[in-house]
DNA sequence: CAGTATCCATTTCGATACTG
DNA sequence: CAGTATCGAAATGGATACTG
């Protein structure tokens, strides 16, 4: 395995890429994570092991640079990775594009918010403290409630209540508010259906949707419904 | 194995397309081939069963269709097949100028000469039967003759001399020829280099290089010698 | 924090031969 | 032409627990 015998360009690339996890842990990177606890969040259902034989094998193709701090040990893209970014690209805009719908196996709210709070956009938010307070009524116990909190000091994500105030209150299955998430659906459509709900003076409600980034992918336009749509990839 | 738990479009995508070979197959059928022993051609070292395997796959994830005619099967790629070009484009562009240095493993004469016949310039080749003959002096024996054939006909590649005078003959190493073909060297460079040598009228021998495409990922700008060379992805 | 160590079930794939 | 059938070797990676 691993050696494909083809000289083609693609098929040397898979080489290294196609291995399971590779182009997440990848996607990690470029999304900003540099450090080995701050990777597995990303990744969460990746095993330690496998994670560190990774980024092994990636070091060796020249992809990332392993760097030993005094206390901490960071990994950073060089011009090789980074130039992976059209490669993440085109697999996300593809996969937005024409994979099925989500499938239950596929939720992850610890993911999720995750993503969610890595990804606000702090300029369009308030001055002082703003504390998003997130209700998923579906997930499971444990990972039904959540709290960001922004400062001066950064954002922080949390699974308990840190006891301030919430500026607004979001209320929504897993599934809905992470369909808005990936831009399956609008947030105008999902909180006009009431499939999302904001517990927030009017002012903020209208604020609020500008302060989530959403997926990078969610803005890519999707196929028009005239085409056939895209059926499951499961055995 | 498939499922990675995620909502993200990268994780989506590559749960259909890191299998092995999967984007070597559609690669094949992006660069145009749409029956079974076509694509086998394209992909020599995958076994049948795999292959058939993938296509069935690929035709339940809607990227192909299959069509079965009078007399032959046909895979057709479906929209979100031909959207997979961005995908594979991007791949190879990373692969051309990150990946190391072609190894022997990398190297097969058949594939080398498969991709050269399929990828004639015919609009700029002259009226009437034209013969290329290949002498790839180090390839193993019954892979170190070829002839190209092209006619009214269409364009055929033999590995027995199909007894026409050739036009021109090249002689060169596999690997040279390889690198030519992939862009690691120019054909001037080659050509004055004596790695890759032609044997025609001089008027031919100026023309010959116009009429092999080379490799899609031939053109691609390599990375300035400035920067840090890759290194081999091997364990 | 940044990983290792271990272990085995499962998968996956390659090789080869065969078929309507 | 377009695949199936079969089989075993290899590796892959998931789970879990542990370490300096």
């Amino acid at each position: 395995m691993g050696n494909y015998g083809q000289f083609c360009p693609v098929a040397r690339a898979m080489e290294l890429l196609d291995e399971r996890w590779t182009l997440l842990v990848i996607r990690e990177l470029l999304c900003g994570s540099r450090h080995f606890n701050e990777l597995r969040r990303g990744v969460p259902r990746m095993s330690p092991a496998l994670l560190s034989k990774r980024l092994r094998t990636l070091v060796q193709a020249g992809v990332i640079e392993r760097h030993e701090g005094d206390d901490r040990v960071t990994y950073q893209l060089t011009s090789a990775g980074e130039e992976l970014r059209g490669v993440v690209e085109s697999l996300g805009t593809w996969g937005v594009r024409w994979m099925p719908e989500l499938g239950d196996e596929d939720l992850d709210p610890h993911l999720l918010l995750w993503d969610i709070h890595r990804n606000l956009d702090l300029d369009a938010m308030p001055e002082g403290r703003t504390v998003l307070a997130f209700h998923l009524f579906d997930a499971r116990q444990g990972a039904r409630d959540w709290w960001i909190v922004v400062s001066e000091d950064g954002v922080d994500l949390c699974d308990f209540d840190p006891g301030h105030e919430p500026t607004a209150r979001i209320e929504a299955s897993l599934r809905e508010l992470t369909r808005v998430w990936v831009g399956e659906v609008g947030w105008d459509e999902a909180l006009r259906a009431g499939e999302v709900q904001l517990q927030a003076p009017a002012a903020i409600r209208r604020q609020l949707p500008a302060w989530l980034k959403l997926s990078a992918f969610a803005s890519v336009p999707r196929p028009s419904p005239r085409e056939p749509a895209p059926v499951g990839a499961g055995g």
